[in-house]
DNA sequence: CGAATCATGTAGCAGTCGCTACACATGGCT
DNA sequence: AGCCATGTGTAGCGACTGCTACATGATTCG
């Protein structure tokens, strides 16, 4: 009788990890502490450290899970048929992007490209590898008579980022025009 | 005789701004808390507080003398004969910001994207005022015989911001060839 | 059964954060 | 001369940071 049988008595590295995702995801890096996350991971300061080494590493391994979930979400959610035209295929993944459920990986996007730009530790791996596998969707994705489907992808992913970016700091006019007045 | 005659008296706000900006472009918006700003500036947390009322505001301004500054930069490293070909320009311009004098700006740059992502408070102003410079500056940069300078001007800018957030998640190849396989 | 390993809670440390209270010194104005 | 606004140094508060020491249950193995 000394007390409450606790009901999670092993919440392993992998158990945690997709409950921290989530918590980056909604409040951004600024509140990746230590003690905030391993609230809602339903742990403590104590454990994160205690699984994971030190701080560094946590956030990295968070990062690299946000990446390989974010490829399963976009596998899942853009197939369908072959778009017939450049232009076609770029409309569609701006519209699949605008959706306000894409909002918060979008803010944390940015985020990661600041870090990775800054050279932090898990960063730069992260968005190579989201960039990595938006390329090769997109490259499959081309229309299949597209004369170079392999540079076209590479073209349209530098298009779609900028104006993304553009858009992430409300100049969406421009992004947008960007988008519309590009030579496919 | 009580003491030393402190040399600088009245430091004031408008003193106080380039030097902040300085340390903040060499350290980055993770180390922009008040005390490294404070001795960066000469002076003390205390004062930045009598000066900027609170650290937002402190930042807000000090991001918008941040934009100030790099759109006479600009104006004045990227004068020049006229380009005669939208790639020539493209050129022009990819040389320019690849110099490693730019980097500071750069990180910096994906960090107040970041910010304006996040909706923090003086990071937007900041990021449109950099980009409506940019886009001014490449609308009168266009070639003289170019159909369509504005939509033509907001295009590059978009296919040049693309390439440097791949270049600056390490994905140099990706946005260079982004760059040469587009049809301008 | 006993020992060792794993897992976890409690407390706390040294440092940083933004910000404030208080004292005090100047200088200009009346 | 007295007073008030401007400016500045010193100290500190309470919150938070990553991380650690220590103790103690729980499990597993010899």
């Amino acid at each position: 009788m000394t007390g409450i049988q606790k009901s999670q008595q092993k919440l392993s590295r992998e158990a945690l990890l997709p409950l921290m995702a989530n918590h980056v995801l909604t409040h951004g890096m600024g509140g990746a502490s230590l003690r905030p996350l391993a609230k809602a991971a339903g742990t403590s300061d104590r454990m994160l450290i205690y699984h994971f080494g030190n701080k560094e590493r946590l956030i990295a391994d968070v990062l690299a899970y946000i990446a390989r979930a974010y490829s399963e979400v976009l596998d899942a959610s853009l197939s369908g048929e072959r778009s017939t035209s450049r232009r076609e295929l770029l409309d569609r993944i701006i519209e699949r992007t605008s959706g306000s459920d894409m909002e918060p990986f979008l803010a944390l996007w940015w985020e990661i490209v600041a870090g990775s730009a800054r050279d932090l530790p898990g960063y730069r791996a992260a968005a190579q590898s989201v960039m990595s596998q938006l390329l090769a969707w997109l490259t499959e994705q081309m229309p299949e008579n597209d004369p170079d489907p392999s540079g076209g992808a590479t073209y349209l992913l530098t298009m779609i980022e900028g104006a993304q970016m553009l858009s992430a700091i409300g100049h969406d006019a421009i992004g947008m025009r960007g988008l519309e007045t590009a030579p496919l």
